[in-house]
DNA sequence: TTAATTATGTATCGATGAGTATAAAATTAA
DNA sequence: TTAATTTTATACTCATCGATACATAATTAA
């Protein structure tokens, strides 16, 4: 991988000695994020994942590492890819909003056909064997972390006076992680956007009235 | 697998000739489904299965099949067994009553030290590679199955006046299944059954008043 | 006792898993 | 042109995968 010198514009790369890359990293991470996601961390096989991005074992190595720190890499695309409508949620100015907006990003993604089914996050790495053991931990962390980010959210909602007093801002989010959760195995189930958004509307009838 | 003429009681088997089983197939099966609910389908190499079950692989061979018909007589075992609290639940009178014990259910068996973290049906095989394909379409399959045993309870429920008139029964039972499935999410990241019982509450929150 | 039958234990099978050694190809710098 | 450097393509490595062959052990029926 390229890594350039800080301040440095991506036009005035300097040229490298040696053969220069016949391949796009990003295009090849992309592809590879849409074999992980279809088939999870331990149905994607290096092949699989090689044709798919169309360079050879070699090239992966070289430009990845291996197939776990290829697997961290393609999370990184997820969350900032298909997963960005999350944190764009998060700025909505009023609380309510933020969980509707999220509910809403989910059913619109179980809709993209340029996406497989369900959720990466969710089906990449759920329940693994002993090899796959910290792969598994490392999609449970990006789980949590979307949870303590919605939970932060939800204290100052409430330190804004958006949410009524009684309100439980670590509860709030963990029910809202959850509904989102539950979401991901019914896209997986081939849910449409229509039925996960009737799943919203219904979910959000238990949000606090203020 | 002995499989006894009908009407004849497990007390009365006749002595099978040959070489009796060291192994209590019973006890075996319940040994196979932790490893499966532990590590996915993908993820629990016949090594695994047969060390934890204690026999060897032509004995596993013999008495189950192959990997795939232990997988689904695992299940069978499962909903039979740790989700025999999902059937008994919809045999509650009331329909709120019902999702209640359904929830309340779940919230228990994360805290049942005997299991796994997390549910068998939603992480035994929820994004697998091609060779397993089949088997991810029978989870699927039976993850449908119970919700449109709910559905048909709520429909019930309907008919009894025990829901509004403008109550949805396809809608309410998948919003209560994708709560559930995010539950088992939630479950497989370690929380706990008070954790759980709260996610509950709120979630019937959204139930339709009377 | 003997034959028939079924289960067990060991030792394998061919296929595929992730990962790499090596040499040719393509580029820059001297 | 030549040397240095990096990527590509092929062909491997070794470990493990699911599944099975085969000989031995343990039982019933004759």
């Amino acid at each position: 991988m390229i890594y350039l010198p800080i301040g440095m514009k991506s036009e005035t790369i300097a040229a490298q000695p040696g053969r220069p890359r016949a391949f796009d990293p990003d295009t090849a991470l992309e592809r590879a994020m849409h074999v992980f996601w279809a088939k999870g961390y331990e149905g994607a096989s290096l092949s699989d994942l090689t044709r798919a991005m169309r360079i050879n074992r070699p090239s992966l190595y070289a430009a990845f590492g291996n197939k776990e720190e290829l697997f961290r890499k393609v999370l990184d695309r997820y969350v900032n890819g298909p997963l960005a409508y999350f944190g764009k949620a998060l700025a909505v100015p009023k609380a309510r909003d933020v969980i509707e907006q999220i509910f809403l990003g989910a059913a619109r993604m179980a809709g993209d056909p340029r996406f497989p089914s369900g959720c990466l996050m969710v089906q990449g790495a759920l329940a693994v064997g002993n090899a796959a053991g910290s792969v598994r931990k490392e999609a449970a962390g990006r789980r949590g972390a979307a949870e303590v980010a919605l939970r932060r959210r939800l204290q100052r909602a409430k330190r804004e006076g958006d949410l009524p007093k009684n309100a439980d801002p670590t509860e709030l989010a963990r029910y809202v992680m959850t509904v989102l959760q539950g979401m991901a195995v019914q896209g997986a189930d081939g849910a449409s956007p229509d039925q996960l958004r009737r799943v919203a509307q219904m979910a959000l009838r238990a949000w606090p009235k203020r």
